[in-house]
DNA sequence: GTAAAACCTCAAGTCAACTTGAGGTCAAGA
DNA sequence: TCTTGACCTCAAGTTGACTTGAGGTTTTAC
């Protein structure tokens, strides 16, 4: 298969798959003239590769759960980590799904005077609200920061 | 409140504030000497920022949702579109963390032949998955590129 | 036989959201 | 007084994952 054929199977850009190439995450199987020749089995790994991304692995920890004969090689401890670490982030967009969703429909005249959106702010957004003030005051600061999550 | 106090109680840095400052999303209300001094509707107004960052707006369209006088003034159908997008955002992750988990128990020699994994990677990573070869084929390209999401 | 399409390499550019660094100001404590 | 530390500005750098562009070759279509 050429370039373009996996192109259009998975919906990678030849860009990206010449690109995830050269960082070792895909092979192919040798060349046709100049041009680049894939075994059918690109298309898993792609697949492979998606799924990690999608979990939120880096494309170096990606590369790294294949070993050198191609064969995936993956630590379960590292897996289940990562799903627990998916599974607060699963929550807390919940919450922050549902405070949109309130705050599409809630009438009061500035949301943040509404207990039930500032209930949901504090598990979306934890630390944001309902600090008590200074007082010889506890050094922990609250994490406004957005945590873990992916975006192009 | 000085920018430190602020920083203290958001966990978000000086250097950030300063950045959201000039950029619009925050204002302070005047300076002492040098030194901006907030007013402490900016923690509100941060975990409001905050939590339009958790649900994925970026810093522009944030900016955008906070009328001239200050107040929010935001477009309830844009919210729920949002909070729609984050439904199924939420629908995907599950299926991936549930891809992990189970890639992480799997007694399979390659993930690739489980059935459970495939029928989870075909949620986790739409389009990676059984699509079938050529054949006059289909023009449409699976999407195997992750979405959307965010991170950092 | 020729031109357009599809591929190639390699270097450089892009994007968002910040951070870092150099160089400077200012108030408070020893 | 002096020096430390918290703050300031403005420009430039960082990060990850790609994309784009220039310049070149090859394959396919007429």
């Amino acid at each position: 298969m050429d370039i373009s054929e996996i192109a259009k199977q998975t919906g990678v850009p030849a860009s990206t798959l010449r690109f995830y190439e050269e960082k070792g995450l895909i092979k192919s199987v040798g060349r046709s003239g100049l041009r680049r020749v894939f075994a059918p089995s690109a298309l898993e790994r792609l697949a492979l590769i998606a799924l990690g991304r999608a979990a939120g692995f880096s494309l170096d920890e990606i590369g790294k759960m294949f070993a050198p004969d191609g064969k995936p090689r993956i630590d379960r401890r590292v897996l289940s980590d990562k799903a627990a670490e998916l599974d607060a982030t699963i929550r807390r967009l919940g919450a922050v799904r549902d405070s949109l969703k309130h705050a599409a429909v809630c009438p009061a005249p500035s949301h943040m005077e509404c207990p039930t959106f500032r209930r949901l702010l504090a598990i979306a957004a934890p630390g944001a609200v309902d600090r008590k003030v200074g007082r010889t005051s506890s050094k922990k600061p609250g994490v406004m920061a957005v945590s873990k999550a992916r975006r192009r």
